[in-house]
DNA sequence: AATCCGTTAACTCGATTAATCACAACACAA
DNA sequence: TTGTGTTGTGATTAATCGAGTTAACGGATT
């Protein structure tokens, strides 16, 4: 009673989890009751009593409360640990079994070539561009530069990959938007070259009402960048993270933002040795 | 082409992962592309080409495809196993989100007390009916009579189970259904009483259009007992199983089945030391 | 028998989704 | 220029599904 907020949010956590509304709010009824009837379960979950069955019995094939077959019937909810581990074991074999499935898919009808030194690709989720972060970094040969525009975006992972690719030859260099969080790099990653940069010039292109900022500027091999942006719209108070990135040295996103390094990007310790300045020079398209 | 089932099932399963039907489309076509224009997309996924283009947002949002702005759009999916890692990851935290959110709910209004010595409760799916047969057997306290009736139902776990049931002085009787597995249960559990039941009585119970076959059976200090049966309907091909679990000594469901085990089911080595012969005398309810 | 309660099933309404259509912007060729 | 085809967006219709309500059945109680 005290905590409608937490049924909410149990309720709407459950329906992402694949039930309806009616036995999402059964379910958090029953885990409030040691055991109940469909009255009082009706009650509580303010679900209609004469459907508190239909949704009872479906909770019972999914393996999450108990029937008491007796007048008038009696129900139960498993534990709530074990009901959490019912739900992850089944999403977690289906995921399995969308990876056996596609595996066996693969493959279609071959179609043309397609010019890949222009492309642009847009992403979003945090997850999609980490993974996709390392799989740049992972690819590179001779050079990395980074531009961390905020803290969270400097992982642990991250730090790793970067060390990994110095030992194979490749030289990193990081950019900072504070002088602490320089400090930090100097220290995690000897090998690197580390200086403080301006984001500001970015910032500026947010729309008023939204709170957008630079949290990742990668540029791999001088020829393939990413930049992931920190999207916190105050309107829907959701956060999420985009990011475009381009490969090709010729690629338009990576003249463009080669040049602004080169320019503006870098007015503290100076542009670091041959990373964007020389870019700047030969970019001729 | 040659693997429409293969293509059906990976949709079936993205859908039941939470996508619409368009969205499980699309990704599965381009799955099976390095990349490509919402027309080749609708040609290879029979997906209307002007709602390609809504289906593929929606992916994007989800990381599981990227975007290139340009005329036309191309667009590409993110790598299987990427894609699967993803998904996986959103209902982990959702199951995660969803313990927490529980545990600070529980207790509401208390009920009148029940009557608990009646009671026989339903449940089903083969984790849910693991889960109350470990609980069972760990709340045991002087003897534990387990009727195996499949052999995958005797599990390493339930072993183990047994075992350290044993070691608390919990006296252990196992039915089987072969003499093989008896033989098994022999080595397994060197403590236990083991002897070869007689299930038919019970297969009879099936209605003719199943296969019904008795999984389970175990009686608890002679007051709790769960009965599983693994149901295999072949209309529909699913697979299911069930049980029904009681407690308390005059429990209609409990005395029962102890008569019933005191007269037909252990006719190979006649009844095992006190285990039904006692019960069966000593209840008149 | 009359009535109450528990239970099931059927039906309505509204919202979401699938499917189709119409249109504007653009490219290319005749 | 005109015609043709393609791309992307938006609106519209049709079908599906879930929520909420009502009716009907059966058993138990009085």
């Amino acid at each position: 009673m005290e905590d409608l907020t937490n049924v909410e949010r149990a309720v709407e956590l459950l329906q992402q989890l694949g039930l309806k509304e009616y036995e999402a709010k059964c379910f958090v009824a029953l885990t409030q009751l040691p055991s109940g009837t469909a009255k009082h379960i009706s009650e509580i979950s303010e679900v209609p009593r004469t459907r508190v069955y239909d949704a009872v019995r479906v909770l019972e094939t999914k393996g999450l409360v108990e029937i008491q077959h007796a007048n008038p019937q009696r129900f139960r909810a498993v534990s709530i640990e074990e009901a959490a581990q019912t739900l992850r074991a089944e999403y977690e074999s289906r995921t399995d079994s969308l990876r056996e499935t596609l595996q066996g898919v693969e493959a279609a009808t071959v179609e043309d070539e397609v010019d890949v030194s222009h492309e642009v690709w847009a992403l979003s989720g945090s997850a999609a561009i980490a993974t996709r972060t390392s799989q740049l970094i992972e690819e590179a040969e001779e050079e990395i530069v980074l531009v961390v525009g905020h803290e969270l975006a400097l992982t642990d992972g991250l730090v790793d990959q970067l060390e990994s690719a110095q030992d194979r030859g490749v030289s990193v260099i990081v950019g900072t938007v504070s002088e602490s969080l320089r400090e930090d790099v100097r220290a995690l990653l000897p090998g690197a070259e580390a200086f403080v940069s301006e984001l500001g010039w970015l910032s500026s292109m947010a729309a008023a009402d939204d709170d957008t900022e630079i949290t990742r500027l990668l540029l791999i091999d001088r020829a393939t960048i990413l930049v992931s942006t920190a999207h916190s719209n105050a309107a829907t108070k959701e956060e999420s993270e985009q990011a475009v990135f381009g490969r090709g040295f010729d690629n338009g996103l990576v003249t463009i933002v080669r040049r602004l390094m080169a320019t503006g990007l870098f007015p503290v310790d100076g542009p670091p040795s041959g990373a964007a300045g020389e870019g700047a020079s030969s970019d001729a398209s």
